[in-house]
RNA sequence: GGGCGCAUAACUCAGCGGAAGAGUAUCACCUUCACACGGUGGGAGUCGCAGGUUCAAAUCCUGCUGUGCCCA
């Protein structure tokens, strides 16, 4: 045997990787080009775009190794594949970033840069970023075709982004309206419901009095409302009262009556005291509740104090007559429950701004212009206290919605947005106009919500379908405009004036050199009416002119320098927002392909071209729909339904068949890992340590579907390299600052300090990755010191000069690669490398490499070829079994098998597909004649007589070295397979002579061992005394489940309705461990 | 407040109606010529708690308790 010296000991991943993923971009292994395949034999998958906006942790990591799983698996089937890669603008997350350490590191703001010297900024960012996730991907092994990666902010997105939005603003799909939104004062920019987070913070209640305007008698002098935000009574219109408040306290106490009559014994005494408040309102407050609403009725008004303003009293359901005084005052414009009021009662109350953009109050609030919300709302309860108009003050827990951007509270802001109207239309939408696809649906929404319904998309584990149809069912319009500067800008230009005085003809030599490509609408202002304007500039007929103040809005499809400049002559200005990120990832699945038209699409440097050359289909009629989306579940509504929605819309196709859902990878104590929380590892830092096979194994094992993963997570001390648990590590002066262990020295885990030393973070469950790589890494290279040289053509090799090992290990290769096969189908990776594992570890390293090795040093001989034959094929299979899996340690590992034995077929097989590269070779198809289930069973047996054997070798303390002789004993037959097959059992359990005897008695000094239905006489080995008490041991354990299977079967019941094969089973199961009874009880007999 | 999950060996997780499983860790033995990132063997769990359905429940149903996420 020579040693041989092209493989070390142990498998070094870091001299593999990176020459393995340049030889497969030498040999353009990822790019895929339309061909003759058909749309069954397509894949393709659209990466989840991650974000520029920092480096991906371990949760993108589980992402994207689950995708290049699927397209490894896909292109070996023999699919046209093609993973398609990017990366997201994320306008708000970015220039929120780019902003921050603009501040902390020029101690400039955006204002001090202007929109261009931003964006310029944020495109460095972004360059810088893009980069070190394209990197970070490459190193993960991710196989995507990166000569036609897109950016959502590329020529080819943003044309898609333009013709989405001029089609939808041509609809009425796109229109404009004020909207009470998150406004974050910090970035002065709306932040969508996803983008703000609740936190609990200790506030206060305060009691407000308003002054009734001329009381009469008996009426209330005074009529107390409470708030949390007292700064916000500024902006009051309005005191409610509830327009029946005897039958709403009724129904109250009814209630509390119902859920008392059925309440447990601890609830009780709680229910009781509600229901006694209940009543005792009614008796004391009511009456001047029911003044308060015939005052209401009667058009009463109240004084707000501070600013002198007298608002109405009105009747609405939102004011509870059960809490607090029962009338609620109301601020339209900065609380969405009473902008819900206002909307009911338009007529009669105003709605009023209080808020410039930066947080500080405006000129409507008088003396208090100019303060900052914080500082107002301070002196407006000081001013109240000093007219004695400030009731009780209570401490409550407040919840605050805070920016998830810049982490301060937002407040709600009453401002102009555009947005996508989601729910149903008037007439229905045409959906997919244009192309040979076109359908008609109620709404946006509604045709979403059927593709998933009618099962065109499905979703994987099924119950996130539920997610996906309970948030669409809302159908809430999409808020689309963001007061950003990184974005894509909103292709309108407006100018606001009264229709009377606005001159359409002035635009008439712009829409002659636009013709379709320019479209007008009216937006009267204040309102959501949106008018369009003909061809022949003017108002449809049916249409009044409006009275009200309006905006003129031109959308234009695309930026004409000239025309533009013009219309900004003619007093036309730009809307400066810009479209929300999303607008633009929703068309991902199809911008990325070239839509609107591929032949047109702009092409930058190296990049592979939307159409074929050689006049094949282009990539969005080859490509589109796609098949899977991965992802994690957070982003099925921001996303997932997103696209849906928008490829029904503009390719009138729905984006995918599927949709992977998979876990989320949390921390040690359970909470979601992410790089700002300071628990996120960087995937490259698991790579340098453990290689990326490890890091993909441990994940694909990891993802079973059912629950998130847990990776507790260690934080490696810079000072002296402990390793501390970062669940139970120490804080420093901050949470990001922990103390180690070991040197008591700070560290930082999110490592951006600039004075405190980082600590790497890793986890140790990585570890069994790399064990897993070593065995084989340390298998393919036995196999290959065993092949070299030495393997004899497949021409002349006979399937008929098989051993029992040989075909059982072929057997074993189809059960197993079936099972692979099935685990993935099911979009469970874990069963299916987990069958790939328990193949190649539980049985080729541990049974059948062992079994072989007698046969391997015959050199030339029959049957050292023949193990040399299988073992060549097997080694094939696995590799190819594990390459979507571990790609890189496959790869070369391959290659050098394909140097060695370049033939490795086994003849009876269909043609062993081969491939000089591992990434393009076929996927292993079971073959029906490897399987051979009687074998099976009979290999089962000899492997239950060798544990036994090498049991008693252990508990007897023999030495593995010792050879022992052993005798067997059938109770039935005559143990036939035991004594042809018995080289299984001498050569895996050290026996020396193996005796096959239906007759024998045991011996002195020989351990009994009874398995299933054969007692075993392990000779020599033994000091009575020790076997007995062994045997003993085993006496009980038997006698319990023969007592088990006697109860069941002594059940009537059970004998009655239990499947008749239960029955049976238990029935076999009683005469087994009786028969073991027996003999143990003989032998132990026999011992005393 | 509503929805969706999860709770099984010390840890990380499978199993989801018919004998409690894996990997890691642990203990004992073994440096035998692919691999100590290895081999062989062992110990370890009233399957969160309380009811119910069933011949049979970790598995189905109800409630409770923890815990996580999503949406208000």
């Amino acid at each position: 045997m020579t040693d041989d010296k092209s493989l070390s000991k142990t498998y070094d991943p870091a001299a593999v990787e990176q020459l393995i993923y340049e030889t497969w971009m030498e040999a353009d292994a990822f790019h895929a080009v339309p061909d003759d395949r058909p749309p069954e034999e397509r894949y393709v998958i659209m990466m989840p775009l991650p974000n520029v906006t920092g480096a991906l942790h371990m949760g993108h990591a589980m992402d994207n190794v689950m995708q290049d799983l699927l397209v490894r698996w896909h292109r070996m089937l023999g699919d046209n594949t093609l993973w398609m890669p990017g990366t997201d603008h994320a306008g708000i997350a970015t220039q929120a970033v780019v902003e921050k350490r603009l501040k902390e590191l020029e101690g400039k703001t955006r204002y001090d840069l202007g929109r261009e010297g931003l964006v310029e900024r944020i495109w460095q960012w972004k360059d810088q970023y893009q980069a070190r996730i394209i990197m970070q991907q490459k190193r993960m092994g991710c196989s995507c075709d990166w000569k036609r990666q897109r950016f959502t902010m590329d020529a080819v997105c943003a044309r898609a982004v333009r013709q989405t939005f001029f089609r939808m603003f041509e609809e009425g799909l796109i229109f404009r309206g004020k909207r009470l939104v998150n406004w974050d004062v910090f970035l002065q920019t709306s932040v969508s419901d996803d983008e703000v987070y609740h936190e609990t913070v200790k506030g206060s209640f305060w009691h407000l009095r308003y002054p009734v305007i001329h009381p009469k008698a008996g009426e209330p002098q005074v009529v107390t409302v409470a708030t949390t935000r007292p700064e916000t009574m500024l902006g009051d219109t309005a005191v409610a009262v509830h327009p029946d408040p005897a039958a709403a306290l009724e129904v109250k106490i009814a209630g509390v009556k119902a859920m008392l009559s059925q309440a447990l014994p601890k609830d009780i005494e709680a229910l009781e005291a509600e229901r006694e408040a209940l009543e005792a309102r009614q008796r004391e407050q009511l009456p001047e509740l029911v003044m308060l609403r015939d005052m209401a009725r009667d058009g009463r008004h109240l004084r707000l104090p501070l600013l002198d303003r007298p608002i109405p009293l009105i009747l609405d359901e939102w004011a509870k007559p059960e809490l607090g005084s029962g009338c609620v005052k109301i601020t339209p414009a900065h609380d969405p429950n009473d902008y819900e009021v206002w909307k009911r009662h338009k007529d009669e109350i105003d709605i009023l701004n209080i808020l410039e953009r930066d947080g500080t109050l405006n000129e409507t609030t008088g003396a208090y212009a100019g303060m900052e919300r914080y500082a107002a709302r301070k002196k407006v309860v000081a001013d109240l206290d000093a007219l004695t108009l400030l009731g009780e003050v209570e401490d409550r827990d407040v919840e605050v919605g805070h920016s998830d951007r810049s982490k301060t509270p937002v407040e709600p802001y009453l401002s102009d947005q555009w947005f996508v109207r989601m729910g149903d239309v008037e007439g229905g939408v045409r959906m997919g106009r244009g192309t040979d696809k076109e359908f008609s649906t109620p709404g946006l929404v509604q045709a979403a919500m059927d593709a998933v319904e009618d099962g065109r998309v499905k979703i994987h584990p099924e119950r996130y379908t539920k997610t996906y149809l309970n948030w669409l069912a809302e159908k809430r319009d999409w808020p689309v405009s963001r007061q950003l500067w990184w974005g894509h800008q909103i292709p309108v230009w407006s100018k606001k004036a009264l229709w009377c005085d606005l001159d359409l003809s002035e635009l008439a030599p712009i829409f002659a050199a636009l013709g379709e490509r320019a479209l007008v609408r009216v937006h009267v202002l204040d309102s959501a009416t949106s008018l369009k304007i003909e061809g022949s500039m003017t108002l449809s007929a049916a249409e009044p002119a409006p009275e009200e103040p309006c905006a003129l809005d031109i959308c234009l499809l695309e930026d004409d320098e000239a025309l533009v400049r013009q219309l900004e002559q003619l007093g036309y200005v730009r809307d400066p927002d810009v479209l929300d990120t999303w607008f633009s990832s929703a068309l991902w699945p199809h911008s990325t392909l070239g839509w609107p038209d591929p032949a047109s699409a702009p092409l930058d440097d190296g990049q592979a071209p939307f159409v074929n050359r050689d006049g094949g289909d282009d990539t969005l009629a080859y490509y589109y729909p796609g098949s899977c989306l991965v992802t994690a579940r957070d982003i099925i509504t921001l996303w997932v339904a997103r696209m849906v929605i928008s490829g029904l819309y503009n390719v009138g196709d729905i984006p995918f068949s599927d949709v992977f859902i998979h876990a989320n990878i949390l921390d040690g104590k359970g909470e979601r890992m992410s790089k700002s929380k300071g628990n996120g590892i960087d995937p490259v830092d698991i790579i340098e340590q453990y290689g990326t096979d490890a890091m993909r194994y441990v994940l694909c094992e990891m993802q079973t579907g059912s629950q998130d993963i847990r990776l507790p997570v260690i934080a490696v001390c810079p000072h002296c390299q402990v390793e501390n648990d970062l669940a139970h590590t120490k804080t420093g002066k901050s949470i990001f600052i922990r103390v180690c262990k070991g040197c008591k020295g700070e560290f930082d885990v999110l490592g951006t300090m600039p004075d405190v030393p980082a600590g790497k973070l890793s986890s140790k469950r990585f570890e069994v990755g790399r064990a897993f790589c070593t065995k084989l890494w340390n298998s393919a290279r036995f196999a290959f010191i065993n092949l070299e040289g030495a393997v004899a053509p497949s021409a002349g090799f006979s399937t008929e000069k098989l051993a029992l090992e040989d075909r059982w290990i072929l057997d074993q290769l189809n059960e197993a690669s079936a099972a692979v096969h099935k685990g993935l189908c099911d979009y469970n990776p874990a069963t299916a490398i987990m069958a790939a594992r328990e193949f190649f570890w539980g049985s080729l390293c541990d049974w059948y490499l062992e079994l072989i090795k007698p046969r391997l040093a015959q050199g030339d001989a029959e049957t050292a070829q023949a193990a040399r034959r299988v073992l060549s094929f097997i080694l094939d299979q696995i590799l190819r079994l594990f390459q979507p899996f571990m790609p890189f340690i496959t790869e070369h590992l391959w290659k050098r098998l394909d140097e060695l034995v370049p033939d490795r077929s086994l003849g009876v097989e269909a043609k062993l597909e081969t491939s000089h590269l591992l990434v393009n070779a076929q996927w292993p198809q079971p073959n029906g004649a490897f399987s051979d289930p009687e074998l099976r069973a009979t290999f089962a047996q000899l492997q239950g007589l060798t544990r036994a054997i090498r049991d008693v070798r252990a508990a007897a303390g023999v030495s593995p070295k010792e050879r022992l002789d052993v005798t067997v004993k059938p109770r039935a037959g005559d143990g036939g397979a035991f004594s042809r097959y018995g080289h299984v059992v001498q050569s895996m359990a050290n026996v020396g002579q193996l005796k096959v005897d239906a007759k024998a008695e045991r011996q002195d000094g020989a351990a009994v061992k009874v398995v299933g239905d054969l007692e075993i006489f392990v000779h020599g080995v033994i000091d009575e005394a020790a076997e007995s008490e062994r045997l003993e041991k085993e006496l009980a354990r038997v006698k319990k489940e023969v007592f088990a299977c006697e109860k069941k079967l002594g059940n009537a019941k059970f004998v009655d309705r239990a499947p008749e094969a239960v029955v049976a089973e238990q029935r076999e199961r009683l005469a087994r461990y009786q028969g073991n009874l027996e003999a143990l009880e003989r032998t132990l007999g026999e011992l005393k």
